[in-house]
DNA sequence: ACACCCTCCTGGAGGC
DNA sequence: TGCCTCCAGGAGGGTG
């Protein structure tokens, strides 16, 4: 599922192998992906239009397009972007028979970029602003201005529990299930600790840890443990580094005590019981 | 304000 | 082996 070391891996990939590209062909063959505009206008205004940069906010990742468009595209758990070279001479235009290809784009020089999406979850969406999809985002974690005090100050204001505040994306933008667990694991604070009851000292500690969590994952091109690869089919090899998520019934890297896994929200959530206290 | 439930989807896992 | 059921999981919606 890619969160925000993911995306940023395959944002930096794919500027460098889109920016500057003309889109020449659109083919939608599951429209319910598109979430908007309508299917008709999302391939007619996106033809001839060139992209000028991909970036990234929280997990959406953001195509800036020439004549003030923006493509935003919502992985969410299952959706890849994938860059092929099809050549100028393709003559089926490239398509690929797969019947998870949801979405094919077609430049001019000859390459595509495919959407495909097993599970059908993640969405695409042709905005003039960005901010219309991704303005109620919070902070980014690892921007400068995301600071301790920024942290506090967004603990302060809600009595909820830690695990699905941390992974509300008003609250924090890119954190999902995988690393706020790594995250809560490096600071040693329970995932079920309520959020305006962290000392100074634990909020501090919160705030390295998500950032070196992120970072480090950055670093190891994302966690690869079944669908995540990258737009060039790399898998990524943070799932070696990784902690506490998945590892149930074994041992903590720090004290050896056993890891336990519980539903919180909905969501599996794995913790070590002696180093992160619920007090 | 917060917890909880449902929906969307499908492959993979587990039970028998 | 094979069929069946269950389930994860991000986000948005609704309800209590």
């Amino acid at each position: 599922m890619p969160e925000l070391p993911e995306v940023e891996t395959i944002v930096r990939l794919l500027r460098g192998q889109l920016a500057g590209q003309c889109l020449s062909r659109v083919e939608v063959r599951w429209p319910r992906c598109i979430a908007c505009p309508s299917v008709a206008e999302f391939g007619r205004e996106l033809l001839g239009r060139e992209v000028l940069d991909v970036g990234r906010r929280g997990k959406f990742v953001i195509l800036s397009l020439s004549g003030h468009k923006s493509l935003l595209v919502h992985l969410r758990m299952t959706g890849r972007l994938i860059v092929e070279d099809v050549g100028h001479l393709a003559a089926n235009g490239g398509v690929a028979p797969d019947p998870y290809t949801h979405v094919s784009f077609r430049f001019t020089s000859g390459k595509a970029l495919r959407f495909r999406d097993t599970r059908k979850f993640g969405r695409l969406y042709l905005v003039s602003e960005a901010a219309e999809i991704v303005g109620g985002l919070g902070p980014e974690p690892l921007s400068p201005g995301f600071t301790p005090q920024v942290l506090q100050d967004l603990l302060s204001r809600h009595r909820r529990r830690l695990k699905p505040l941390l992974m509300d994306q008003r609250m924090l933008a890119g954190l999902g299930n995988i690393y706020v667990d790594e995250a809560l694991w490096e600071a040693r604070i329970h995932p079920l600790r309520h959020a305006h009851t962290l000392s100074p000292e634990e909020v501090v500690r919160l705030h390295t840890a998500i950032r070196n969590v992120l970072a480090r994952a950055i670093r190891n091109q994302g966690t690869t443990l079944r669908d995540y690869r990258t737009p060039l089919d790399e898998a990524g090899e943070n799932q070696e580094a990784l902690a506490v998520y998945g590892r149930q019934g074994k041992p903590c890297l720090r004290c050896g005590e056993l890891i336990l896994r519980e539903a919180v929200g909905g969501r599996g959530t794995w913790y070590c019981p002696s180093c992160q206290r619920r007090e």
